[in-house]
DNA sequence: CTGTATGCAAAGGTTTTGCATCGGG
DNA sequence: CCCGATGCAAAACCTTTGCATACAG
């Protein structure tokens, strides 16, 4: 997701229709770090647009994947994450404050994968998740953000 | 989990109970290369044992976990996998067959996670995740165990 | 206009919880 | 004996689905 121009003009392209739900769930994503879930998405629409429904979110989230301007981030126990970020990178969850966080992918690890072949298998995506203390967390020891 | 004996003994020390409900899914999960779901192992043992509520596999699995006898695995997007194999290995879900195969580590991989500081988080534990096409369903291409 | 997206509600699946009862140590 | 584990059922939660209506192109 480079910026809200690209993504409606890929939308256009690849034929799919611009309403207003659509482009507010789009603009919710972009640019946004947080690593929202749907229902994060739904709960901070609904106020501005009443009449926005649970299936609509999923639905438009489901087409920004496909069309790959948005990542899904299996991380978390009981639901999904996005991520308008889809370039190589990897995520930490912080079980301190429950947030995830971005890990620039190192150029170490991006060789392990530069064969789409391991062990005998075809790898066509892979992810990288980790759980730990974010910087954050470790530095203000007096966790001004704790949720946990 | 090394062995049954060797987990009946662990969870003796750490003071848990040996009900027959929690012995069977420990023999369930002892050696399953299979990555069995919560709901495999409920369906698989209530032949067998009629006697078997959902939650005690949940809360066997959970206690199982807390002992570091078998590692959650959160590959599959709606359900978390089970593994008795705790060792350092990563898992790909083939995308033809719907199995999850395990994938050794390699060591440039291990190399990259020695320090558990990484972009100034603390990392704790981490998972590597991958999608595509199995071995076998590569090499059988006529895929004798396609379920999707 | 036409086809598709929306909203609503209900279903499906996984996991958790509450409580009376049972049984291992 | 006693405390914790079990079984049962229901709830909570996330996600998907079906259908009539609204609306973008």
């Amino acid at each position: 997701m480079r910026s809200l121009d690209s993504t409606i003009t890929k939308l256009k392209a690849e034929g799919f229709k611009l309403t207003p739900q659509r482009i507010s769930v789009i603009k919710y994503m972009e640019g946004n770090p947080d690593h929202p879930s749907a229902g994060d998405i739904y709960k901070a629409l609904k106020k501005k647009y009443p009449g926005l429904a649970f299936s609509t979110v999923y639905n438009t989230l489901r087409m920004l994947q496909k069309i790959g301007e948005i990542q899904a981030v299996n991380i978390a126990e009981d639901h999904m994450n996005y991520d308008p970020d889809t370039s190589s990178h990897f995520h930490l969850l912080c079980e301190e404050c429950g947030k995830i966080v971005d890990i620039p992918s190192s150029g170490d690890l991006a060789e392990c994968f530069r064969s789409s072949e391991i062990s005998g298998h075809e790898v066509k995506s892979y992810q990288i998740n980790m759980r730990g203390t974010c910087s954050s967390c470790l530095c203000g020891s007096s966790d001004p953000q704790r949720r946990l």
